[in-house]
Order: C-alpha cells, then structure tokens, then sequence
DNA sequence: GGAACGATTGAT
DNA sequence: TCAATCGTTCCT
C-alpha cells in the first residue's frame, strides 16, 4: 500500500498549536511485523513546557526526555499503570513541546486492529488516545522514532480527507490549565473520544 | 524507602 | 460512578 510522502521534521518546528491544528486531517501509518494499520488523524491536543499540564513543566527527567528532542519524533508513555499513549514532538531542540493523538478514523489494518483490541466494532477501535495506540501496536518500542523515516509515520492531507471544518476545546483529562482551547477536532466525526 | 498520582478505559 | 494497575516523580 503507497501513501503519500510523509511529513518532514521541520513540519513540527513549529508553535505546538499550529502544528496540532494542521495534523487534523493527516495520515498515521504504522508498518508493524504484524502488519500495515493507518487512519485519518481527528483529534490532537497541544502540550508545551510552560503550562502546568505539561510533562516537562517542572523540568526534564528520564520519562519525558523525548519532549526536548528534536521535532518530529514521537513521545509514547505509559500511564493508569496499563495504557500507552502517543505524541508527535514539535519545536526547536531544548525545548519541550509535543501533540497528542486522540483520535483517527480507522482506514487500513482494520482486522489486526480488531484483533488487538478485542473488538469489533468500528467506532470502538481507535477512538481514544489509548485505545489508537493499542490498536495501532504502539507502546514503548515505538518512542522516539523519526515519524519521517521509521515504520511509524504520519502523512499529509489528501484532496479525498479535506477537514470540513476544526473545532478547539478544552483539553480532555487535565485539570491544570483548563481554562486553554488546546484541543482540536475534526468536526461532525464520529471517531471523536467524545463530541467537540 | 515510601506514597501519591496519572494527557484512560471498561464495566457497573 | 468506580475499579484496574504500575511506572514516574517527589518527599522523607
């Protein structure tokens, strides 16, 4: 399966916002041992070192180092002691920025997705910033990979998945800095983790 | 060494 | 509404 060439690193050196707006639309592709999955990105968060909700706020440590990295790697940790999640990593080297993936429209894979899931239903598989890396068999091998050039990667819009329109909200399970429109979403999407 | 907590999910 | 489940971080 061909897809477009995927965005390079100097697409995420960039403000954290605008870099979360403009991947609503784009591809993630994850060319597993077990097979090829990709969907149609929907919903992204924005993170950044200066505000409270932040990994990096009070400083860098061993679990959040990818955040001071270069752009365009990916950032994936572990947390409620069972679930995964996965980041884009935007601006400069040093510092701390990244976008979190919610949500995609499951469009290939979608029986490997199944199977890893333990479910059948389509809106169920990757709807969720959990339940898309779990479907995607995303976990800690896939941290700090190159989104340009590793089997994890992430492509840029097509004509066929425009946005028809983005939504900002505030940031879904975070309490500090609440008061931040920091979430986008596709809008009218089924796939949402929940409505925008 | 110990404890509190978490960018969630699925069942009740 | 609540339990599951454990790595990370911070405090003593």
């Amino acid at each position: 399966m061909e897809f477009i060439d995927p965005l390079p690193p100097f697409f995420y050196d960039r403000e954290v916002t605008s870099v979360a707006r403009d991947l609503i639309g784009c591809l993630l592709t994850h060319r597993s041992p077990e097979g090829l999955t990709a969907g149609v990105i929907i919903e992204t968060e924005a993170y950044h070192q200066s505000e409270r909700a932040c990994h990096a706020f009070r400083g860098q440590t061993p679990r959040n180092a990818p955040l001071f990295g270069p752009p365009g790697r990916s950032y994936v940790y572990f947390t409620y002691g069972m679930h995964w999640c996965f980041n884009a990593v935007t601006g400069p080297e040093g510092e701390a920025a990244a976008v979190l993936i919610r949500a995609v429209e499951p469009l290939a894979g979608l029986e490997l997705m199944r199977a890893r899931r333990g479910r059948e239903a389509l809106r169920d598989l990757c709807r969720g910033p959990a339940r898309l890396t779990q479907a995607f068999g995303i976990s800690r091998e896939q941290n700090e990979l190159c989104l340009h050039s590793s089997r994890l990667r992430i492509h840029p819009r097509t004509p066929l998945h425009l946005p028809a329109g983005i939504e900002v909200s505030p940031r879904i399970g975070v309490r500090a800095a609440k008061d931040l429109l920091w979430r986008f979403t596709l809008i009218g999407s089924r796939f949402l983790s929940r409505p925008g």
